[in-house]
RNA sequence: GGCGCCAUAGCCAAGCGGUAAGGCACAGGUCUGCAAAACCUUUAUUCCUCGGUCCGAUUCCGAGUGGCGCCU
């Protein structure tokens, strides 16, 4: 088992400045786990640590693709695997840190039981079907007699989802719910202190996250994005072209919208990315870092820091 | 001052005599791999106020209030 620490946590929460620190205190080593962090020239709206921050401690899985290359959860878990086996060799820890929930789970789950990777072409063999009532249904159909588990956790409308389930029966001839039920019996490769930063005023993460926001803006957000898409780099059929704020201001270059609808509306994709990481955090074991009091005001650094480490060291004393 | 139009949830908005569509926001949730994605659930005992007609009014009539437009 490989001992490793995790600090998770939305958007703007301060995973960031809290992984320096907590980094630099135990001597480990930094692989994000943020899906879109992987990407190339796209650095101010991914809020990538400065270059003088990751050169205070050494980071893994920034930078490593072009925004045009496809990647996807289970690329992640081995590259994450791979990168901590290495970091354990040199006789530190990894953490990891960022706000993509399932690559989180996807790392620390790990071992044999890996479903077959997704393919595109599988998902545009049915575009056509897909675009229909009826067609979704039918798909929703076959599942159900296929895979009736999977199927019941699953909604019709989700066709994503049913397609994977599908796709995952027809490549292997088992059904995705015994994969998964495989998958779940068996032992991942880490011994984990998680961490994920919450905050018991919503609010609190909302403005911080806006004003994270505007401050992008005046480094240059919108010029990244023009960049991106003027040197091709980007494509928007691309995973990387789904980041909050690409997407958005992309209706700026093409002027279907002003810049003040295009902030506006990254700020509200931001809040419901922060809500739904909240909910995803929530339902694992994580132990939970408030970065507010209880009545809204603002932790200092240094208190965080140290509940941080607090919770380090209770799981691994040394 | 006169005439016309409008007033429905936090916002936009349909309904125009039979018991309040829809969208957005908010809130809650799903998640085994395109995840910064995709998807789901929930939200007006009441329609600006008062009076009238009617078995029944958000809907029709009158008055008031507020907003918008046009005219003098």
């Amino acid at each position: 088992m490989i001992q490793a620490v995790a600090l998770s946590g939305p958007t703007a929460s301060g995973k960031t400045s809290l992984s320096l620190s907590l980094a630099e205190k135990f001597g480990m080593e930094i692989i994000s786990c943020d899906s879109m962090q992987i990407y190339r020239h796209m650095d101010i709206g991914t809020a990538k640590a400065a270059k003088e921050e990751r050169a205070r401690v050494p980071h893994h899985l920034i930078d490593i693709l072009e925004p045009s290359e496809c990647y996807s959860a289970e690329d992640y878990a081995k590259d994450a695997l791979a990168c901590a086996k290495q970091i354990e060799k040199r006789g530190s820890r990894p953490l990891f840190v960022g706000g993509t929930g399932l690559y989180l789970d996807a790392v620390l789950r790990g071992g044999e039981w890996q479903t077959p990777p997704t393919s595109p072409a599988y998902h545009e063999k049915y575009e056509e079907q897909t675009k229909t009532e009826e067609g979704r249904l039918a798909l929703y159909e076959r599942l159900l007699t296929v895979d009736p588990v999977s199927a019941a956790a699953t909604h019709p409308n989700n066709v994503r989802r049913v397609l994977r389930a599908l796709e995952i029966y027809d490549l292997t001839g088992i059904s995705k719910s015994e994969w998964d039920k495989k998958s779940k019996e068996q032992k991942g490769p880490f011994d984990v202190a998680h961490l994920t930063l919450d905050a018991h005023d919503r609010d609190f993460l909302y403005k911080r996250a806006d004003l994270r926001i505007d401050e992008m803006m005046k480094a240059g957000l919108l010029e990244e994005v023009k960049n991106l898409y003027g040197k091709g780099f980007l494509t928007p059929q691309s995973t990387a072209a789904q980041a909050i704020g690409y997407k958005e201001l992309r209706g700026v270059l093409d002027g279907k919208i002003s810049l003040d609808e295009a902030v506006e509306q990254l700020k509200l994709s931001t809040r419901h990315y922060i809500k739904r990481q909240l909910t995803w955090f929530h339902a694992t074991d994580a132990v939970r870092i408030y970065i507010d009091t209880e009545d809204g005001c603002e932790r200092s650094f240094s208190s965080i820091l140290s509940d941080a480490e607090d919770a380090v060291l209770r799981k691994f004393p040394d």
